[in-house]
DNA sequence: ATATATATGAAAACCTTTCTCATTTACACC
DNA sequence: GGTGTAAATGAGAAAGGTTTTCATATATAT
């Protein structure tokens, strides 16, 4: 099935692209950075390079299989394209990360790079903060 | 007038600090990465190391008298800070940075962090786009 | 089966930022 | 005004995440 995604995104079927993606498409861990894949494939006994993580990972990223989330300060992790836009709330204490959407939100940005003369190509939310699990420990 | 600022905030009044707040009180350019500071210093022909404009620059922000924004991709710039909140637009073609502020995505955002049980402490917006000046050519 | 363009792995390079450590400086006190 | 001491500085090394290089290996078209 991902042979298809793959092909259709000019790629070649190789065997660490579809490691990669049948981690992403396996984990528990719905967003990863290229070190927790790279680790993972290791622990399934995978011989693949760092380097290839990093560059499947950007590939995929630019065919749209995924999208690449900037976590501040400089650390980037990815999670599997759903075709759902959506923002982020990030745990300062654990790192959880949930998902929202919010159209509120959506409709104002929009309106402000209107007002702005800003022909908008994308945006960035996050919201830090401590998860209701961080604060009752 | 600078160095009360810095007394007020345990710092002590040393050249390179004062440096570093003029050449941010008279730019051009608002926001500034800790090595466009460098340059203009080494340009007004300051001896200043880059390590001492990050340092003085990461003292600034822990005394409130810059903020930092952690632009997509792991590099930061800094403004003084003027004590009203804002966010940020940026221009992908020119890098230009516009602010703006907006209510009514201020109130979503605690909102959202409060029906997800979080206890927000932060959040960062960025609306990425094209500016009218770079729409035209 | 084969040619060729593309992908891979390992290590080196990169880039921004931080750290180390010897030297210098600001400020409190005499 | 000197002077002691804690704090600040500069230069370079180190760190951390990511990208590049380049020789080798592999997928796909023919």
């Amino acid at each position: 099935m991902e042979s298809q995604d793959l092909r259709k995104a000019g790629l070649k079927v190789t065997l660490p692209r579809l490691k990669v993606l049948e981690i992403l498409e396996t984990t528990d861990h719905r967003h990863m950075s290229a070190e927790d894949v790279y680790k993972a494939l290791l622990e399934m006994g995978e011989e693949i390079g760092l380097a290839t993580v990093y560059r499947v990972l950007t590939q995929f990223e630019g065919a749209g299989l995924v999208s690449r989330l900037s976590i501040d300060g400089g650390h980037a992790v990815f999670e599997l394209e759903d075709g759902s836009h959506h923002d982020h709330l990030l745990c300062v204490r654990c790192n959880r990360i949930e998902e929202f959407v919010d159209d509120v939100i959506e409709k104002r940005q929009r309106a402000i790079a209107a007002e702005k003369g800003f022909e908008m190509t994308d945006h960035s939310l996050y919201i830090y903060g401590i998860c209701r699990h961080c604060q009752s420990s």
